[in-house]
DNA sequence: TGTACATCAGTGAACGCGCGTTCACTGATGTAC
DNA sequence: TGTACATCAGTGAACGCGCGTTCACTGATGTAC
């Protein structure tokens, strides 16, 4: 495992050639890219091999090797992204600081508008939940878990919720973030330019949240 | 698609041998449980093969066709069972007719008991929602849709929110039907004997419940 | 009831195909001096 | 700076394998008379 000797020194030029690594990087990006592309097309993570993904990628099978030992380590990639996706959505959310009464309606218009800049990602995320490989599966829920974590320290920091203690602001936003997921699942799988029906799933899951809110208003410990 | 013409006689002996219907039945029978002890297995139902699961039912590949025209169909026939499955848990719940104040203790209770007895068919149903192939996951989603139906009517009869309208009660019981689910599949991940873990999963279950009861007693339209 | 014919669930062999993985290779990039 | 050698991302060919599907078949069960 060599570690790479490259000293970080600046481009020479705003156009200078690509370098190794480089090169190696945007190769490694191609095959993850390849991979969320057939996944949008409504294929299963679990059910493309590994000559479909380098053929996405323009790259020879023998390639993937240089990046991945198998497929399931292009799939650990894939939950990192996902992983990353939803850190930056927390601090968009938090950076906003949004009136708390807006709060709800604020954060699910944002949070949608996420979901469909990165459906590719969040496709991948809700199908590999519930049925992907078992090694997966885990990194996906500790990705949930730990996001959930997040949220209920945030709460508790704004004080939304100043009588909840932190094991239950954690219950309380694991449900929630099931309900997030199953919302975009559900959202993400409606065919293309069905405005109504769309209306429909999104103010049941505003709801369902309201429904949620309102419980952990009145919880006592 | 020619219809049986066989009459419906009685079997001529307590131990008549089996005609050829039976025989049919049992082997369709067969493949199904193959594909669900392959699915108990850790293993995805869409990287199933075909001969994979002709094999665990002990039939010849081209034996399948006589039964389904593909995987997907067999995916159906499995859905189909996970519905009964469903539907029978909630006409036990039903029938018991608990006392109010425990009712969600005890329904808990006999859900969980329910989804260890028949893990396979939940493993399925929680591993195809999210991430099967389209026809299979649209037909568990209607599955779901009408049990969180059904499960909405039962308690307008009920009386058991009686301020809540028919709309929102299956807006409560799909958030309900998808926590189940959602703690079922967490519940069935768990390395065997970890009871100490199951215990705070089931736990934080109830608690999540709880939480949206609450907020469902207070909810105003 | 007995017989002659029809049905059809399951067989076994064959097919062409895409798969994951291996290997020696090439040639551009990187490093040492 | 210039040169000689090392590195290694990506290539292209090859392999053996399990796959889905087809086909003509067999023999037990079912039906008609």
């Amino acid at each position: 495992m060599p570690i790479s000797k490259t000293p970080l020194k600046s481009a020479d030029s705003p156009e200078s050639p690509e370098k190794r690594d480089e090169r190696k990087l945007r190769t490694r990006a191609h095959l993850i890219q390849g991979a969320l592309t057939l996944i949008g097309q409504g294929r299963g993570f679990t059910s493309l091999s590994l000559r479909e993904i380098t053929r996405e990628a323009g790259v020879v099978p023998a390639a993937f090797y240089r990046h991945f030992r198998d497929l399931d380590e292009l799939g650990l990639a894939l939950v990192e992204e996902g992983g990353m996706t939803l850190r930056r959505l927390l601090r968009e959310v938090r950076r906003d600081r949004i009136a708390p009464k807006a709060m709800l309606e604020t954060s699910v218009e944002l949070y949608l508008r996420y979901v469909k800049s990165q459906r590719l990602v969040f496709a991948f995320i809700a199908g590999e939940r519930g049925g992907g490989a078992p090694v997966i599966r885990n990194a996906i829920r500790l990705e949930e878990l730990h996001f959930a974590s997040e949220m209920a320290y945030d709460l508790s920091a704004m004080r939304t919720l100043p009588d909840l203690s932190i094991g239950t602001l954690k219950m309380l936003c694991g449900l929630i973030v099931a309900t997030m997921l199953n919302a975009a699942s559900e959202i993400l799988d409606l065919p293309e330019n069905q405005p109504r029906r769309e209306a429909e799933l999104i103010q049941n899951f505003v709801r369902q949240l309201r429904l949620i809110f309102l419980g952990a208003t009145l919880w006592r410990e």
